[in-house]
RNA sequence: GUCUCGUUAGCUCAGCUGGUAGAGCACGUCACUUUUAAUGAUGUGGCCGUUGGUUCAAAUCCAACACGGGACACCA
């Protein structure tokens, strides 16, 4: 049962009496002429006035009551818009007869949406605020708003009522603009960088790109099970095959695994592919990216993420191997040997089996010596074969890929490689996961027979990288939960919403 | 999936070793024409997450369940 709180029946009532006074509580239409941030701006000399005001000047300003402080015939309120708040000034003398006792006092409250008019002029405490004369109600709001100071903190509501959090913290609002911000930065950079957006799609027939457990979905028409996406990559691939040089798309992801503090089950990533390039040339670009993101959202190259400090100016390319020895301080003499790893594991009480491969065994260990210890921007490269499924292998030396994954504050950010072009051996890799998948493991590729198709037409030497975009955005707007980077996290369904 | 903490008024929170439910904000009424979380007076407001158990008596103790936070595990 819907509005059956006293407090909404009360406002309701309100409503209702407005109505009967003639006052539309839900407006179509706004007059509104200027933005807080503008009035503020436009104002800024009123300080310096005689008067400390200037009755020729007026605005008309819109925005939410935050705070209402009637003081018998003048009233003071903050109402706030999308980016400040404003002071407005209400005296009963300077409004049109009855409204300022009969509306404003009884009728208006915390919460509404008004449109007010006057003129600009600065307060005995100092305070650059608008000389109420006309004022309108847009919208009522039948709801009470949370507490004033504490706002709402409860985390469950701020999630699933991301609309009050929304009102309440402007610097959730604050996080949003960034997050926007970012994402369009990044379209631009790819652009000016000679990169075409495409749109690949959303419904896969068959899951591929990633090793993950996708969502299933149901075509009626064509009566078929669809995938969503869990990443982007195959056809991208296609793409390039197709002539298109470099290319790039900015989606989400679907992926049916577990929820936490820095997995969502739809993200977003960016993933691009250049053709005529090597992973090396990623590295630079992808330096180059972060660059131009701490440039233009002017954020400090010493930037601050919770108790760390990363030093975008300290970017750091070290090989897996080495990086063991000298970032993990695992013994050089252990790294390159099989059984002295799996001795040292068992040593510091970490799992591990026989059944392990040497490259998995490295892998191991730098998950856990290595990986949380990368604070400053970190390429770590020459992955090993065994864990690097869709990497090409490098030339020189065939137990390792040219790949690199890129670590920021002990969190994976980027994962990229010279790309695997050879349609023979992509099928040969195809057949093993299909192996893989027999033998229980549900997260093994799918054969896509098209893609091999696709390379047997001959693609280019090609680079590609993936970003995770929350992650980064979570890194630049110091956040520590993804959930603060999501507008609608992800949340089980309440009982109510289960019985729908 | 495991461990752990939490769930009390619209919001933020008290409520001790069981004994008829508390505050602030918000809301109602009154006063107040320069306030800054305005102030003063006064009043209304509770399925104490759900279900069961122990007890003469449960917000409080016990169990299960639901939802959430945090940590760990899983996850290229």
């Amino acid at each position: 049962m819907p509005f059956k709180n006293k407090f909404i029946q009360q406002r309701i009532e309100k409503a209702k009496q407005l109505k009967e006074a003639g006052f539309n509580p839900y407006q179509n239409q706004s007059n509104k002429n200027i933005t807080i941030l503008q009035f503020k701006d436009v104002n800024s000399d009123i300080q310096t006035l005689d008067n400390k005001r200037d009755e020729n000047r007026h605005y008309i300003v819109a925005g939410r009551i935050k705070l209402f402080r009637i003081m018998g015939k003048a009233s003071f309120l903050k109402i706030e818009d999308e980016n400040d708040v404003l002071q407005i000034y209400l005296a009963r003398d300077n409004l049109p007869e009855g409204m300022y006792n009969n509306i404003i006092k009884k009728l208006i409250e915390v919460g509404d949406i008004i449109e007010v008019g006057g003129y600009p002029f600065v307060t005995n405490k100092g305070e650059l605020s608008l000389h109420v004369s006309e004022f309108k109600l847009l919208t009522k709001a039948i709801a009470p708003l949370p507490e004033k100071f504490h706002g709402i903190t409860d985390k469950e509501i701020r999630y699933r009522k991301r609309y009050l959090d929304l009102i309440m913290n402007s610097d959730v609002r604050k996080t949003f603009k960034m997050r926007s911000k970012i994402i369009s930065l990044t379209r631009r950079f790819f652009e000016e960088k000679g990169f075409l957006e495409v749109e690949t799609p959303m419904m896969h027939p068959i899951a591929g790109g990633a090793n993950a457990k996708p969502f299933v979905t149901h075509h009626n028409a064509l009566g078929i099970d669809r995938y969503l996406r869990i990443a982007p990559e195959l056809y991208l691939k296609r793409l390039i095959v197709g002539g298109f040089e470099a290319v790039f798309e900015i989606n989400r992801n679907f992926r049916n695994e577990g929820m936490d503090a820095t997995h969502n089950p739809e993200f977003t990533s960016i993933e691009f592919y250049q053709a005529y390039k090597t992973y090396k040339d990623l590295i630079v670009l992808t330096k180059e990216y972060l660059l131009y993101l701490i440039e233009k959202m002017d954020l400090p190259c010493l930037l601050p993420y919770g108790e760390l400090e990363i030093n975008f100016n300290n970017f750091i390319e070290i090989p897996l191997i080495e990086s063991l020895s000298k970032i993990g301080k695992v013994n050089e003499t252990i790294v390159n040997d099989k059984q002295k790893i799996l001795d040292f594991l068992k040593q510091n009480n970490l799992e591990a089996n026989q059944n392990m491969t040497l490259g998995q065994l490295q892998g191991k260990l730098f998950d856990e010596f290595v990986e949380e210890k990368l604070i400053d921007p970190t390429f770590i490269t020459e992955y090993p074969v065994d864990i690097s499924p869709l990497a090409r292998r490098d030339d020189d030396n065939q137990d390792i890929t040219q790949r690199f994954e890129l670590f920021i504050a002990g969190r994976e950010i980027a994962n990229a490689f010279s790309e695997l072009n050879d349609p023979v051996d992509q099928l040969e890799r195809f057949m093993k996961q299909i192996d893989a998948k027999e033998a229980g493991d549900d997260e093994a590729h799918e054969m896509d027979q098209d893609f091999v198709e696709a390379l047997s037409y001959g693609m280019a030497p090609t680079a590609g990288e993936g970003i995770g975009i929350d992650r980064l955005i979570m890194l630049l707007c110091n956040e520590h939960s993804i959930r603060d980077v999501l507008l609608f996290p992800a949340m089980r369904p309440t009982t109510t919403e289960n019985t729908n």
